[in-house]
DNA sequence: GCCAACGTTGGC
DNA sequence: GCCAACGTTGGC
């Protein structure tokens, strides 16, 4: 199973709107780097769903649900499609993780522009350890 | 094929 | 609002 991050501005779509949709299409990528992570995705690989901008925050945790086809807007791009799977206990914040050297490795810190990108799983263990944590 | 100009993302 | 980082475009 692999791990992944796709990031998202709260005020156009966020965990909350995921999670009263419960599944949602994944389109509008179109960066390459991008496009071949959602390739990569598979069915039942777990993502965190980062709020960027007002937020810069994981704040919880999407299941990929279908794998990647044409995306409907602009088929020589590509979608998934994702469920929510779990709301993380306490956001863990863009700070906290850049504090931690444990995470600053993250393609979240080194390539901040990246909207879809993959988690080492240690990371994805370490930042649910975190949103644990009061 | 190089690279300058330009556009976009997203943190600060 | 500014600007750094980075991707894309287009002239040469």
């Amino acid at each position: 199973m692999n791990y992944w991050l796709m990031k998202s501005e709260p005020s156009v779509y966020s965990y909350d709107d995921l999670i009263r949709d419960k599944k949602t299409i994944w389109d509008g990528v179109r960066n390459y780097t991008a496009r071949n992570n959602l390739k990569a995705m598979k069915k039942g690989d777990l993502a965190f769903f980062y709020h960027s901008m007002e937020d810069k925050a994981i704040v919880g945790v999407a299941k990929i649900a279908k794998e990647f086809f044409p995306d409907p807007k602009d088929e020589n791009w590509v979608a998934v499609e994702i469920t929510s799977f779990k709301k993380i206990k306490n956001p863990v914040t863009l700070a906290q993780i850049k504090a931690d050297k444990r995470l600053a490795n993250m393609a979240l810190v080194k390539l901040s522009r990246l909207s879809v990108q993959p988690v080492k799983p240690e990371e994805f263990d370490l930042v649910l350890a975190l949103s644990e944590e009061k």
